[in-house]
DNA sequence: CCTTTTTATGGTAGCGCTACCATATTTCCC
DNA sequence: GGGAAATATGGTAGCGCTACCATAAAAAGG
């Protein structure tokens, strides 16, 4: 005679297994483990201690069914090799690592229509909480987002209008506090050098383009973009774009470090002086910065810190506290090295 | 009357609601779906039609609990911040996101207790296939892979046992054919500069090791490294002590790119000459190597097509197909620049 | 001391799907 | 053309858990 119980299952413990040495119903168990404060002390101990003895561990799949709410914080991304994000998501990752919750991780390739279609699939999962980088959503995307059921938190910049939470810093304020920055060292004739134009980094050369005109210095030929992925190489290239359009140029505001990088290597390898003869300052102030050499004055942002903070915002808002404020400003620092040391 | 459908989940339309419309019975909508050969040509037509017309989407939780099967890929990785690890990542999503399956990432923070924790986690999952880094798993890691019942894709290794496929290549040799090249180049005192010293960077070592000792070159003293997670500012500082304990060293073969990146940064701040005075060869030719100046030598690596090759294989394996070679070695390149250009 | 309210526990009925088996229906083979 | 084998479809019974409601026991209130 088989026994009928896990007929397919690999014969894992299961709730009913708990009740029977405990001697309790399974809906007392299940109340014991995830709300103790309703389980007298007595049935506490006995159901903790044949859950001991069984080794037993709730199954998410039939929990995501019976409560039709997955343990599970949704996180949507447009990279996973950009430095950036991938701080981010560390901090994501560590503040939940001692929570039940797990991480489905989405790579939007910062493309609006894969978020909408990552989105819907996260959504059929019916997450905890939702972590979303940036305030762009198509219309689409903002309505899964609001028709979610959970908490939504939105990362990377701040913005008059989230969806339900919001964190992270102005992007045209550190655009433009970076390039004040140069125009108080002397330099005139700054450019702004800037790849994968997504909605933050046009943001950040809205804040250069305005500092530049409060200064009586802009000028159109100063600006060289290009939609391609941010790479070090690439920051050589349009380094070299930059000085064919405008040879007298005398300072750059790149859009990452990655172009940053890539910039200086140019300059030493066409034996321009840096700082002399052309100022450098990156943005998001990555380690290599401060070990470059010389080393580069950057925008240094708290990217681990925003993604702790929006899970603890998260947790928060799951254990039905409401935010004391529902946008989170965590600002940026300059920090200024030799590369604009004139 | 309220329809008792739908109790409590969020009103979705349910398998038994487009079995309905297309007039067949359930268990046929689910075949039609996901073996759509085993059914006829005609009522495939009826249901799809019924599928699109109602927007049903099969719930992948109730999936999962029927099936005792989730459609998800566990992907253990030690660091989400280390570029290597990241384009692995990126080849697994990419690989994927027109697959049905979603990823479950795990990020093991280079510990192995972690990595016992997180698979213990996952296996709860009863996931469709498991993908983790390396080959120096702890029994128990082990034994819960053995376990585990879906296909094992061990990744950025080479090796004679694997738990049941493995995709990667060979650190020793990448390491000795690194040093090779610098003693080729006419360096001497070459040191080993390494940080976060995991199993695969001690590989590289060993290869060192067997180079230099094969040239009669192997000095213990030209070995520096430190557990400290690698950094580019790291690699200055490990340079410094380098340099200290052994002030005539020609060469530098680093453990991994972000300590090359430092060690060309403190030469050209030492003024050091590059390569004439020390030769650098780094470990995975990030983009930056080669944008460097001087360009960086290195050994470049296939970390996105190894983790695309880890998705082909185990869902071949799933697909129920053996493969015809369960370890694959995709090799390395070294690539020579100018670092080395004596 | 007898209601009314609170607290503690349990039973039942699903959540939405698929494994398993049963039942037609068709095709094949000699 | 009759029986075996293959093909196509459906019914039933869960997967393991929790929402909902019911009930019993204890506490509170007059």
């Amino acid at each position: 005679m088989t026994r009928p119980r896990s007929r397919r299952g690999g014969g894992r413990p299961t709730i009913a297994d708990v009740a029977r040495k405990a001697g309790v119903g399974a809906i007392t168990v299940s109340r014991a483990l995830r709300e103790p404060g309703r389980v007298s002390e007595d049935l506490r101990r006995q159901i903790q201690a044949a859950v001991d003895e069984l080794g037993y561990v709730p199954d998410p799949n039939a929990r995501a069914l019976a409560s039709a709410r997955a343990e599970v914080f949704g996180v949507l991304v447009p990279s996973l090799t950009n430095n950036v994000f991938a701080e981010v998501v560390r901090g994501i990752y560590d503040s939940l690592s001692d929570s039940p919750f797990r991480i489905q991780l989405g790579n939007t390739h910062y493309s609006g229509l894969e978020e909408e279609r990552l989105l819907q699939v996260f959504a059929l999962q019916r997450p905890a909480a939702l972590i979303v980088a940036g305030i762009d959503q198509t219309p689409l995307s903002r309505k899964l987002l609001e028709t979610a059921g959970c908490p939504v938190v939105q990362v990377m910049e701040t913005g008059p209008d989230p969806v339900d939470m919001l964190v992270g810093f102005s992007h045209f304020d550190g655009g433009r506090t970076a390039t004040e920055h140069l125009i108080e060292m002397g330099y005139r004739r700054i450019a702004f050098i800037g790849a994968r134009m997504d909605p933050r980094s046009q943001r950040r050369l809205a804040g250069y383009r305005a500092a530049m005109e409060a200064a009586g210095l802009f000028d159109p030929r100063l600006v060289t973009t290009t939609p391609l992925l941010s790479s070090v190489s690439l920051g050589r290239e349009l380094l070299r774009d930059a000085l064919a359009k405008m040879p007298s140029l005398d300072g750059v505001f790149c859009n990452n470090d990655d172009i940053a990088l890539g910039v200086l290597f140019e300059c030493r390898r066409a034996a321009i002086a840096v700082p002399k003869t052309i100022g450098i300052v990156g943005f998001n102030d990555l380690d290599m910065m401060q070990a470059a050499f010389p080393s580069v004055t950057s925008v240094r942002t708290h990217r681990y810190e925003i993604g702790r903070r929006a899970v603890a915002m998260a947790l928060a808002a799951i254990a039905g506290q409401r935010p004391q404020q529902r946008v989170v400003d965590l600002g940026f620092e300059l920090i200024r090295r030799e590369s604009t040391a004139r």
